[in-house]
RNA sequence: GCAGUUGUGGUAUAGUCUGGUUAUUAUUUGGGCCUUCCAAGCCUACGACCCGGGUUCGAAUCCCGGCAACUGCACCA
């Protein structure tokens, strides 16, 4: 693991460039070179693999600009906010609750903005500048904000993650999956947080791309049909417990970590196994990794059960980058309010329930005239009241008092009573939201980080040992010398494997060392050479990356040998 | 956002204190020569004083501001 050697090596071969360098730069943003950009959209690919592919999820995409009122809905507007504090003779711009606990040494946390105005009224806080006085507190929020449309009348915001685009197209995404739970939706782009002052590279930007998949599925049953197939799979996890008490990572299998209640629901490890699935596969290995769940503080408010998945960084230490989190139905009860739409679905029992229930009806032609004007609202109060209990209480007592703005007293004949048997096919319910969540420009980085084979010696080298799946550039294609026509027949070989869809690169510069070297470098698994041989019989060899060993094979043969390579 | 340190070709650097010739060296990269398998060698070319202002006859060098990076603090729903 070495970050410094890593990142100038990848500066210098195309992966990681910094933004507007011309223009001396911006934090917070990070180009993608060439080899960056594809190894990107490599390791993406390899996600809507598994996601799209394998689990049957679905893709979809949204704006990236989003009206005010889904983010006021979602709680973005009011809460994804520091409060600030201008000083009115130098201009400088303060965290507030940062200098009142500078000046008073009181933890303020939790209180409101104009409480805070109140503590630097009291304490008659000053700019720690030039002393000059404080503006009212404004929060300052982390959304980038922006007009729609010429009238500008119309606020919008930079999407601060890719997930309300899904939930706010829970309507239709119910119909297109026939009104059957569980399903998974999923989406992959571009979210925006204007940090105050990121300065972690590429593990903390202003502009970033996230994977996200959203998994609906009934309350009452979070089970996972293909739990079966992952139960003796082994986990590594950091409970809460394991970190309250300064324990080793339970090492325990999917089977036993459900059992165990240590993690919430099947559907919840499965996400877990998932996730640890993929990242080894492109090529991060379970020893640099950490499965660690939310501490009850740390969860946000609306999550149920949350565990993040974290990454060993010899420069930032552990650092999460993926997040996986029961979000219950948080985000469509918020949507549904706000929205005023039924964000529900009806799910059919496996047997038709016959119940037989007291119900309770207000006998108007007593009602009416002894509650007057109250009436209407003690009718609505009976709709949803327990027939049962009323029916009790007057039995026994003779009266029910119902407590409203005032108190009305039921006597026995102001009502009716009747039971009633109904087929009950079902229920109306609001989906839980599985939803694990991949930061991919840090997954890219980590991919970076722990593909990077540090020389031990003068006589190794480094370089990317990228897994072959997500190698930027899959051959590269060497003559031997460039004379005798071996060049020319690279170049032909070259052109054949390319019209075959891989991505090959052809060198002739330098020595066949330096090439090979060059090429080792951005991690590209395999180098096909053309020799002397090559003219007499129709063979070239192919080098690994890794062990540096050879094999001859025959030019017609290529093709096959490929397909079964990668 | 605060404090400190720093900013010279793609990379790593000399020069900055003490202002003054064509900005040092290595490496990388392109072209050429050579080369029958792991960064060899030779020739050659391209390539830099972070940006803006000030001081000065003259600024990579001194001063101020900005931007960026690094370290620590803070922030990270």
């Amino acid at each position: 693991m070495n970050h410094d050697k890593m990142t100038n090596i990848s500066a210098k071969r195309g992966f990681l460039w910094p933004s507007f360098e011309i223009y001396s730069g911006v934090s917070g943003f990070t180009d993608y070179g060439p080899l960056g950009s594809s190894l990107k959209n490599n390791i993406m690919e390899k996600w809507r693999k598994q996601y799209v592919a394998e689990e049957g999820f679905f893709e979809i995409e949204s704006p990236t600009i989003m009206p005010e009122e889904v983010l006021k809905a979602s709680g973005h507007v009011d809460n994804f906010t520091d409060p600030m504090t201008k000083c009115g003779k130098c201009s400088n711009v303060f965290r507030a609750d940062h200098i009142i606990e500078e000046s008073i040494n009181e933890d303020v946390e939790i209180l409101e903005n104009e409480e805070l105005d109140e503590v630097i009224l009291k304490n008659n806080i000053k700019c720690p500048v030039c002393s000059g006085k404080l503006s009212n507190i404004w929060n300052y929020n982390l959304m980038f904000k922006t007009h729609i449309g010429a009238k500008g009348d119309k606020t919008g915001y930079l999407r601060p993650e890719t997930a309300q685009g899904i939930f706010i197209l829970f309507k239709r995404l119910s119909r297109f999956f026939r009104g059957k739970l569980p399903f998974g939706v999923v989406q992959l782009g571009k979210a925006y947080r204007n940090e105050i002052s990121p300065r972690q590279g590429v593990i903390r930007l202003r502009e970033f791309t996230q994977a996200e998949a959203e998994i609906f599925l009934d309350p009452k049953d979070k089970t996972c049909p293909k739990f079966s197939k992952i139960a003796s799979e082994k986990l590594y996890l950091s409970s809460q417990d394991v970190q309250e008490n300064n324990k080793d990572p339970l090492e325990i299998t999917a089977q036993e970590a459900l059992d165990k209640n240590i993690v919430a629901n099947e559907t919840l490890i499965y996400q877990l196994y998932l996730a640890k699935k993929f990242l080894n596969e492109i090529g991060i290995p379970d020893k640099v990794l950490r499965f660690r769940q939310h501490l009850s503080g740390e969860m946000a408010h609306y999550a149920l059960d949350c565990w993040d998945v974290e990454v060993n960084t010899d420069k930032y230490g552990w650092v999460e980058i993926i997040g996986i989190a029961d979000r219950g139905d948080y985000d469509l009860a918020s949507h549904s309010r706000e929205s005023n739409e039924e964000l529900s679905m009806f799910q059919e029992s496996d047997k038709v329930e016959t119940i037989t229930k007291t119900i309770v009806k207000p006998n108007l032609s007593k009602f009416g005239p002894v509650f007057k004007k109250d009436a209407p609202k003690i009718k609505t109060f009976l709709e949803t009241a327990d027939a049962d209990e009323i029916k009790d209480v007057i039995e026994k007592e003779g009266k029910y008092t119902v407590k409203l703005d005032d108190e009305f007293e039921l006597l026995k004949e102001h009502l009716i009573f009747e039971d009633k048997t109904e087929d009950i096919k079902g229920k109306q319910i609001m989906p839980h939201v599985i939803e694990p969540s991949f930061g991919i420009d840090r997954i890219v980085y980590s991919v970076l980080l722990h593909s990077f084979h540090t020389s031990e010696n003068d006589e190794d080298k480094d370089y990317f040992k990228f897994k072959k799946e997500i190698a930027p550039v899959q051959l590269s294609v060497f003559p031997l010398v460039n004379k005798d026509g071996l060049d020319d027949l690279a170049f032909e070989i070259t052109e054949k494997l390319r019209s075959l869809a891989y991505v090959v690169e052809i060198d002739t510069s330098g020595s066949i060392g330096k090439r090979y070297a060059r090429g080792d470098e951005i991690g590209i698994p395999l180098a096909i050479t053309i020799d002397y041989d090559t003219l007499e019989d129709e063979t070239v060899t192919i080098r690994k990356r890794d062990d540096e060993s050879q094999e001859r094979i025959k030019i017609n043969s290529l093709e096959n040998y490929l397909k079964d390579y990668y």
